[in-house]
DNA sequence: CAAAAATTTGCACGCGCGTGCAGAATGGTT
DNA sequence: AACCATTCTGCACGCGCGTGCAAATTTTTG
C-alpha cells in the first residue's frame, strides 16, 4: 500500500478518492450536508476518510467558492472584562455553527481601515466590529475594502439605515433601571458616563435623562464624563466630582453607563470618600461582568443577551442577502445590593 | 478605461499588472520586502495597486506557498481577566508581525483534539495554546492533525522535552514572591492553589514549599485546592477551610497560585470572616491583572512578561525549524498593600 | 567597445477544492 | 422489454498567487 501523504503532509480529496475508489468531487459531496449523493458511496468516502484522516482543506474551499466561513472579530478595548464574556458566546457559538472567528485588534479608531483591511485579505464573509461606535470613517474604508461582504455592528444599535447592527434594547434596559432606582426613593442622582465624544455615543444616557424627567423628581440630573470606559478614569471622574460637592448636596445614587464605570465609582465612594455604599450612595452598572456578582461589589446592573445576540448574528450570517437591518433583543435586569 | 474589477469586486494582480505594464509576477515581487524587482519597477507597481485599491489575497497566497501568516489561539478559560491581557498583546504584536490570528475557544480538555483540527483545516503556521496545561492527549491529536506546524504552549512550562514552550520563569518568580513574605514576618501560611489534577500542575506550588522549609520557619504549610480557577471557587475554598480552623490557628499570609484565586479569598476573608487585608491575614496573588492594582484590592503580585513572551512567539514563528525548546523568561514583583 | 557578471523579468505548473453541466446509472411505469 | 423520470457521478475550468528556472536586460570590467 503506497503513501498516501503528499510532501508537507496533508491528505487531500484525492487520496480519500482513490482509497474509497470513486471521483474526486463525489468526496467533496459526501462533506456537504446537502450534497446529492448516493448512501452508500457516503459511506464509501467517509470510512476512506477517517482511515487517512482527512478534512477538507478549507483556504482553498474558500478561494474556490469565495465563501470562507471566516468572520473578522474587531476589537478595540481590551480593558472591558465585558469584551471576554462576548468573545467567549461569540466564539463559542460561531464555531459550533461553522465558522471560524479572526481576531483583530483594533489599535484605535483611525486604525479601523486597517484594520478591516487585513481582514478583507482573508476573504471573511463579515466583519463584526465588538462594541465599537461605527464612525464614518469605519464605514467608507469598510465599502473600500470590497473583499467584506458583511459589517456588522455587535453590542451596538446603529443609527445609520445601511447598516446591518445587533444589539441589546438599550432604551428598555435603561427604562427599566431608571424605573428602579425611581421606585427605590432615591432623589439626587448622577449619571457617570463614558467619553463625551460624538462617535461613541449611546442611548443609555438619554433615556435616563428623559425617564428622571417623566417622573418630575426635581432638576435634570447632573451627567460627568470619564475620559475613558476604565476603572482608573471611572474613579478619578467620581473623586474629582464628588470631593467638590458639599456633603449635603452629594448624590443619593450614582447610575453608570458601565459597570467598569460603576465598578471604578464604588471604589470612589469607598475608598476614596469613606463612604457606603448603598447607604450613603447607591450605584447602578450596565453589562453585568462576572464580577458584579462578587460579595465586594454585588452591583445592580444589567444583562446584555449575549447568547441570543450571537445567535441573531448567526442567522444573519446564514442569510444570503445583505438587507441593512438593526436587530435589538431585551437584556435582563439584574437586582442585588448595590442599589 | 475599463473596469478592472471581477464579478465579486476583488482587484486581482493581474489586474494592476495590466495597468502598470508589467507582469503579474512582477507585481507579487513588488510585494515583497526581499523581492528581487527594480526600484523603478516597484514604484510602478506600487502606484497602479494603490490606484486599485489591491491588497494581497492572503488565503490563495497561502494555498499556494503553504504559509498561511495565521495563528491559532487556542484558548479554554474565559474566565480569568488575564486571558483579556495576553489577548490583547497577542493580536497586537502579532498582527504587526504580519501574522492574523484565529481564536479557537476551547470547551474543554476533552475538545482539545476537535479545536486543533478545526484549526489545521484553515492551514495554521501555528497553534498556541494560552495558558492551557499541555497534556498528552492534546499532543497526539496535534501530532494526528498533521497541517499544524508547530504547536506552542503560551504561559506554561511545558516539562516534555519535544515541545515549544513560552512562559514566565515562575521558578524566580515564586522564589521572589517567597523572599517577600518571609522578608515581612509572616509565620502561618497558607497556600491556595487551582484544581489538583495530573493535567494543571505548574511549579508555583512546589518552589514556595521548597523556599519555605528552607528558611526553616516551622512545619510544612498547609495547601487547599479550589476546584477551578474563579472568584467563587476560590472564595468558596478559602471559606471552608478557614471557618474550620479556630481564631487562633489562622494563617497569617494566604499565597495564591493566581490572582483570580487571591482576589476570591480576599473576598472571603473580609466579607465572609470579617477580617482585614493585610493586618489579619495578607495575601499575595500572581498574574497582575488590571483590578489588582484596583484600591479596594490593591494586591501585591507578580507580572509576568507577556509583551517579552509574545515576541519570543514571533521570534519562534518566524524560525524556520522546528526546534524544540522552552523559553522561559523573568517577570516583574509587583509589592501592594495586601501583603 | 565587447564580453562577462549581475540583476531583473516572464512563464509553466501547481496548491486543493467548488461550479455547472453532461453523461451514466438507477428505479419506476406502461 | 422498452421507455422516461430521477438520482448520481465525473469532468473541464477556474479561484489568486508562489516556486523555480530560463530568457532578457542592465551593469560592470578589461
Amino acid at each position: 500500500m503506497e503513501d498516501q501523504r503528499h510532501a508537507h503532509g496533508s491528505v487531500t480529496a484525492d487520496d480519500v478518492a482513490a482509497l474509497a475508489g470513486v471521483s474526486r468531487w463525489t468526496v467533496a459531496r459526501a462533506f456537504k450536508k446537502a450534497g446529492s449523493i448516493s448512501a452508500k458511496s457516503r459511506v464509501l468516502v467517509m470510512n476512506a476518510a477517517e482511515q487517512l484522516g482527512y478534512l477538507p482543506d478549507l483556504s482553498a474551499a474558500a478561494l474556490a467558492s469565495d465563501k470562507s466561513n471566516l468572520v473578522a472579530l474587531l476589537v478595540d478595548d481590551f480593558d472591558n472584562p465585558h469584551k471576554l464574556v462576548m468573545l467567549e458566546r461569540l466564539t463559542r457559538i460561531l464555531r459550533e455553527a461553522g465558522y471560524g472567528t479572526l481576531l483583530v485588534n483594533m489599535l484605535g479608531e483611525k486604525d479601523a481601515p486597517n484594520a478591516l483591511l487585513t481582514a478583507s485579505q482573508r476573504r471573511v464573509d463579515a466583519a463584526v466590529l465588538i462594541g465599537t461606535q461605527f464612525d464614518e470613517n469605519t464605514r467608507r474604508s469598510a465599502l473600500g475594502a470590497r473583499r467584506v461582504k458583511k459589517l456588522v455592528v455587535f453590542a451596538r444599535t446603529s443609527s445609520r439605515p445601511d447598516t446591518l447592527s445587533i444589539g441589546c434594547d438599550d432604551v428598555a434596559a435603561m427604562e427599566e433601571v431608571t424605573r428602579h432606582v425611581l421606585a427605590k426613593g432615591y432623589r439626587r442622582p448622577l449619571f457617570l458616563a463614558g467619553p463625551d465624544t460624538e462617535s461613541t455615543r449611546l442611548f443609555r444616557k438619554d433615556t435616563f435623562l428623559r425617564v428622571w424627567a417623566d417622573a418630575r423628581r426635581g432638576p435634570v440630573p447632573q451627567v460627568i464624563h470619564a475620559r475613558s470606559y476604565s476603572m482608573t478614569d471611572g474613579r478619578d471622574c467620581a473623586i474629582t466630582h464628588l470631593r467638590a460637592r458639599s456633603k449635603d448636596q452629594l448624590p443619593d445614587v450614582i447610575i453608570c453607563e458601565n459597570d467598569v464605570l460603576a465598578l471604578g465609582a464604588m471604589d470612589a465612594v469607598r475608598s476614596d470618600l469613606g463612604l457606603r455604599v448603598p447607604s450613603d450612595i447607591a450605584i447602578t452598572g450596565y453589562d453585568d461582568i462576572p464580577l458584579a456578582a462578587s460579595p465586594t461589589y454585588d452591583l445592580t446592573t444589567y444583562r446584555q443577551p449575549i447568547t441570543e445576540m450571537v445567535h441573531a448574528l448567526v442567522r444573519l450570517l446564514d442569510a444570503k442577502g445583505n438587507a441593512s437591518q438593526s436587530i435589538v433583543i431585551k437584556g435582563k435586569f439584574v437586582a442585588r445590593g448595590s442599589a
